[in-house]
RNA sequence: GGUUCCGUGGCCGAGAGGCUAGGCAGAGCUCUGCAAAAGCUCCCACAGCAGUUCGAAUCUGCUCGGAACCUCCA
């Protein structure tokens, strides 16, 4: 099998993934800010990185996994002058910011814990780092890529690039390019130039969020959190920085260059950049106003809608394209993706059941053998090639075929080995419910009571009782649940 | 304007020089009291034009169309 590779923004290629300390793995992920709900394009990042991270441990790899909550500093507007977006929404509520940051950190929890992405090894927050960031901005004044102007202190990034640094090799920029291209920004104020970037603002007389530095009272900016905390969290150099590709200018950019800046350092080996999630083709932004909100969704309620798809279906359809492809939004992928996840679902079901023994006198059937094998090789070097779950989740559907063709009888289950069994049934647990994550949404365990009814269905049908049979049927139909008369036995699952 | 990227069957969406992706929808068959489910089969697509090649959806060039970043954004 080869190895796993992904694909580093950096290089703007993949590369065999060796973690600098094997077996551990430092991923920092850039999480919410948490002013307002997240919408569904931020649940596409965090999701593909949660199967990132599944999938790493999944291989056997010990992951730290950071995701911060950013809490204060991120502005609104450019250049650096706006106002606090969290502070700005406390006013407009007439709340503590502190109550803003608990209510959308609350409402982030719950969707991630909707859509099964596991929590992160450590989520720190930018206000529980004010002491770190003051340290860090003073390490990169004294190395001289700081100034301080007006009781704020900005990153250089001229002196920055003189030093032989790079300002741009993340994102492909030329500094002149980006010169030129924001010369129309007013509002450029105090810095020196309009590509520096706040490290600590001074906070003015009305800026309710302030603590003590040394510069007087203020506040950090925003890329700095990301510096800190990954690296107090994960060391100086660390294997994953991921984020969403909006993120790459000037956030990433940034957050290499405090780095580089205060700890002579290159920080991360592994940039990974998910890509935009959208709606009629264009980015779903706040900004925009097109976002959908996760309990939109889940209750059908937005006008795009024609009704309500659950937290799994969200994440199936998020399986079946590429991180780093965009995604549109749709009803009728929503369909789709709500079709194929109950069939797998319905699919676990039957292969947690499926029992084997071995029995010597059938032969096996080594072409099946050979084709469940290919698939499952196929299952991994998809994920190995850049987590690539589209190809993985095909090769699952296809393991499917097999699974549902050998509980009704079409193939036979003893023609396999002992060693095929134990690989058809392991590896679409595994991938279902450890690596992608899929979970039955149907809350109760129908097993026991399905029984009892399916046990009066049987003798309504042996009496040929038809109209308590179709009654029966019509029943368990308003409830969701199909009957599935087979050759042998009766079975039920979930409608799709 | 600069920098990237994309255009795949009715829809969604992988792939990236020769090999059936997959899902949904549609058609047929098997099974069945009738269904449903499931299985099997069919629907052989790669924006256009020109080129490279024995061979191109995949490489090159141009044209058309769309997007992202350059400013807050996951």
């Amino acid at each position: 099998m080869q190895a796993l590779k992904v694909y580093n923004t950096l290089t703007r290629q993949k590369e065999t993934f060796t973690p600098l300390n094997p077996p551990y793995v430092g991923m920092y992920v850039c999480g919410p800010t948490v002013y307002n709900y997240v919408h569904l394009g931020n649940c596409r990042t965090f999701t593909s990185f949660d199967l990132i991270y599944r999938y790493l441990q999944h291989l056997g790899y010990k992951v730290r996994y950071v995701r911060n909550i950013t809490d204060v500093g991120h502005l609104v507007g450019d250049a650096d002058e706006g106002e606090d977006k969290i502070a700005k929404k406390a006013k407009l509520e007439n709340l503590e910011p502190m109550e803003i940051v608990q209510r959308y950190t609350l409402d982030f929890r719950s969707i991630m814990q909707l859509i099964n992405n596991l929590p992160p090894s450590i989520e720190p927050t930018a206000t529980g780092h004010i002491v770190e960031q003051i340290e860090m901005t003073q390490k990169i004044m004294q190395n001289g890529f700081a100034y301080e102007a007006k009781g704020s202190i900005y990153f250089d990034v001229s002196k920055y690039n003189e030093a032989n640094h790079e300002y741009g090799k993340l994102s492909g920029r030329v500094v002149d390019e980006l010169i030129s291209g924001s010369r129309d920004l007013d509002g450029q104020g105090e810095k020196q130039a309009p590509e520096d970037f706040a490290l600590w603002k001074k906070a003015s007389k009305e800026h309710i969020m302030r603590w003590n530095s040394p510069w007087g009272e203020g506040f950090p900016g925003w890329h700095l959190e990301c510096s800190v905390m990954s690296s107090k969290y994960l060391g100086l150099q660390f294997d994953i920085h991921g984020g969403g590709m909006d993120l790459k200018f000037p956030h990433h950019e940034c957050e290499i260059a405090q780095c580089v800046g205060a700890n002579d350092t290159e920080p991360v080996k592994y940039w990974l950049h998910t890509n935009m999630l959208t709606v009629n083709g264009t980015k779903m932004s706040k900004s925009l106003g097109n976002s959908i909100l996760p309990h939109e969704l889940f209750t059908g309620t937005h006008t795009l809608l024609t009704q309500a798809y659950s937290a799994m279906t969200l994440r199936f359809m998020m399986l079946q394209t590429h991180y780093r492809s965009t995604m549109d939004m749709s009803n009728d992928a929503l369909k789709a993706a709500q079709k194929g996840y109950k069939r797998v679902m319905n699919g676990l079901r039957i292969v947690k059941k499926m029992q084997y023994q071995e029995n010597l006198e059938i032969p096996k059937d080594e072409k099946q053998i050979a084709e469940i094998e290919k698939i499952v090789s196929e299952m991994y070097e998809g994920m190995n090639d850049d987590f690539n779950t589209a190809v993985a989740l095909a090769g699952l559907l296809n393991l499917l075929k097999k699974i549902n063709s050998f509980h009704n009888g079409v193939l036979n289950i003893n023609s396999l080995d002992q060693k095929t069994f134990d690989l058809t049934k392991n590896t679409f647990i595994s991938f279902v419910e450890d690596i992608f994550g899929l979970r039955e949404e149907n809350q109760a365990d129908l097993g026991e009571v399905m029984h009892v009814f399916l046990e009066i269905y049987r003798e309504a049908k042996h009496n040929k009782n038809f109209e308590q049979v179709d009654k029966l049927r019509a029943h368990f139909k308003s409830l969701g649940v199909v009957v599935k008369d087979m050759k042998d036995k009766i079975d039920w699952a979930f409608e799709e």
